[in-house]
RNA sequence: GUCCCCAUAGUCUAACGGUUAGGACGCGGCCCUUUCAAGGCUGAAAUACGGGUUCGAUUCCCGUUGGGGGCACCA
């Protein structure tokens, strides 16, 4: 039976040197999606053969970050499974028995070229022309008794692969780029073990994705090139070569690599930033991926059931954070009010706080400059950091408590949130009592506007809302104010431009009535009142 | 240096020899509207270039240009 027949076995291996970066989550969402979408089993499998940079830490950080986007792993760390240790550091002996065995088959061998003559080797090939064309395989022609006396008399040394003479182009297939083929001369007989024991990378990989049963490795294709590498020693061990498929790489918005400077480029910075798993996970499923170029919204159930190889791009692609933008907000929309407490709780608290403490009685704040405000955006604001514990546990207990009260901000702002960050600022002039912090130029447009009688405005509502026998309901006071206002002439937009600043403090705000219904009648009437005496008297 | 890969609007992509080159984000306009959104309608916007093959090329081949990756006793 060949890979190809066989239940799919895919695995996502990251190093645990940093977080979770935005291209390792789209592997990993590939093949999990593969496994999922195949009844197959998704392998996740820790390499953290490079001491210098992995740490327990990091591997946390990773795991968490999967468990965040809703990836589950079949087999792996802490869930187990029948092809342990899922750590590359734990499973030396297997690299080892492996290379037992191709030294008996005679596919590889000892060699004893320092690393200082290896380097100055190349260095001098390199400025020959043609250039450096790979170890020269000085040692292989060793007889074998000389090797192993040397190696009996302690003798430093690697083992290399014996890439066999009579051997054609390495070749293999990929999902994606269909037939590869090498041509073998450009193939250097790589180490396999180094000189202090350990065993190398590309090595490694395979031995554990034979002994692991992978039978499709979907990985980054900056691994495109070492491929035919692996694929020489898949040979050597007589394994099955499995199918490959190389995802190419995201860049960037100005089509460099991505890195720092791009802002956010690891996966738990968009969780705190306020994006949802499921639209994240949406958006980098579209990244070198379609389902039939039409369909843009794919929650993961429906990745899991549709997702396959064969319609994977070749090109790289561009994150575009716009469009990331655009689909949270789509997936906030669509999530429901409780859900939408439940995940936005950090914020919904924090708007809370921003909301109780403003200065008692009403303030003109000046309105921040475009770059301000852009600044501000742009810059990652931890909920509850500054706060100490006691203030902050009480402010998400009591969205815990009332979770209805909360639930009912999410017609006010559902339609208005790119990611959940924003709340805080859309959201806590609900918290301000019968205090009002005044956007500056929200004054001198509606409430100062030459002709606008925004004074009056504001006594025609304040009558309405102060008016105990009229109902508390958000349509019936909007259309008393609506119709007072007509009979005084004044237009909608110049009665209700006034009542919004006087409440929420600027002119743009969610819809006021809305709104005002989270709040204490008296306290509103109490902010009209401050508001018309600190402008108009 | 060498091997390999890529190329449809600003961005993500569809079209696997025959379409008015389709969809989505973003951008513009209109509608809705007390703000901002959301929503509806609508507009501008692409096959990198040059050669072939073919009755016909986005599609196949070659070259050019422009990008990217590998070639380590890193992973």
């Amino acid at each position: 039976m060949s890979n190809q027949d066989k239940p799919v076995r895919v695995r996502f291996a990251p190093s645990p040197t940093g977080m979770l970066h935005i291209g390792g989550a789209r592997t990993a969402i590939y093949n999990w999606a593969f496994a999922r979408a195949t009844g197959g089993t998704f392998v996740l499998r820790i390499e953290d053969t490079d001491p210098e940079r992995s740490t327990e830490e990091n591997t946390q950080i990773i795991l968490r970050a999967l468990r965040w986007l809703g990836l589950d792993w079949d087999e792996g760390p802490e869930v187990g499974g029948p092809c342990g240790p899922y750590f590359q550091t734990q499973r030396t002996e297997t690299y080892e028995a492996a290379l037992e065995k191709l030294i008996e088959a005679g596919a590889a061998y000892p060699c004893f070229c320092s690393k200082e003559t290896l380097d100055a080797k190349r260095e001098a090939a390199e400025k020959t022309e043609g250039g450096y064309a790979g170890y020269d395989r000085t040692c292989r022609s060793i007889p074998a008794e000389e090797a192993a006396a040397r190696i009996a008399a302690g003798e430093p040394h690697v083992w290399r692969l014996k890439v066999p003479e009579d051997h054609g182009p390495v070749t293999f297939q990929d999902a994606v780029y269909g037939d590869m083929s090498f041509p073998i001369d450009v193939m250097d007989d790589m180490i396999l073990r180094r000189t202090d024991g350990t065993f190398t990378y590309n090595y490694a990989v395979v031995c554990d994705d034979v002994n692991m049963g992978i039978t499709h490795v979907i990985r980054g294709d900056d691994h495109l090139s070492n491929t035919p590498r692996q694929v020489l020693v898949y040979e050597a061990l007589g394994a099955e070569v499995p199918m490959f498929a190389h995802l190419s790489m995201i860049l960037g918005a100005d089509g460099k690599k991505l890195s720092k400077r791009h802002g956010a480029t690891n996966v738990e910075e968009y969780r705190d930033r306020g994006y949802l798993p499921d639209a994240l996970v949406n958006f980098l499923a579209l990244l070198g991926w379609s389902l039939d170029g039409e369909t843009t919204i794919i929650p993961p159930a429906e990745l899991c059931r549709t997702f396959s190889l064969d319609r994977i791009t070749k090109k790289h692609s561009i994150f575009d954070e716009k469009k990331l933008d655009w689909m949270n907000g789509v997936y906030i929309r669509e999530m429901g009010a409780p859900a939408w407490v439940d995940v936005a709780k950090p914020w919904l608290a924090q708007a809370n706080l921003d909301g109780s403490n403003v200065a008692d009685g009403v303030t003109v704040v000046p309105t921040p400059t475009k770059e301000e405000a852009a600044a501000a955006a742009a810059e990652l604001r931890v909920p509850g950091e500054g706060v100490d514990a006691d203030t902050w546990e009480a402010c998400l207990a009591d969205v815990d408590d009332d979770h209805e009260f909360y639930e009912a901000m999410y017609p006010l702002v559902a339609e208005r949130l790119a990611h959940l960050d924003e709340i805080p600022a859309k959201l806590a002039f609900l918290f301000w009592g019968d205090s009002v912090v005044l956007d500056e130029k929200s004054v001198q447009k509606v409430l100062l506007k030459e002709g606008a009688r925004a004074d009056e405005a504001l006594a025609i509502c304040r009558a309405i809302l102060a008016n105990d026998e009229n109902p508390w309901d958000a349509e019936a006071l909007e259309e008393l104010c609506r119709a007072a206002g007509e009979e005084a002439g004044l237009k909608p937009k110049l009665l209700f431009q006034p009542l919004r600043v006087a409440v929420c403090g600027n002119m743009v705000s969610p819809p006021q009535f809305e709104a005002m219904m989270l709040m204490d009648p008296a306290d509103i009437v109490a902010r009209i009142d401050g508001v018309a005496q600190k402008v108009f008297n």
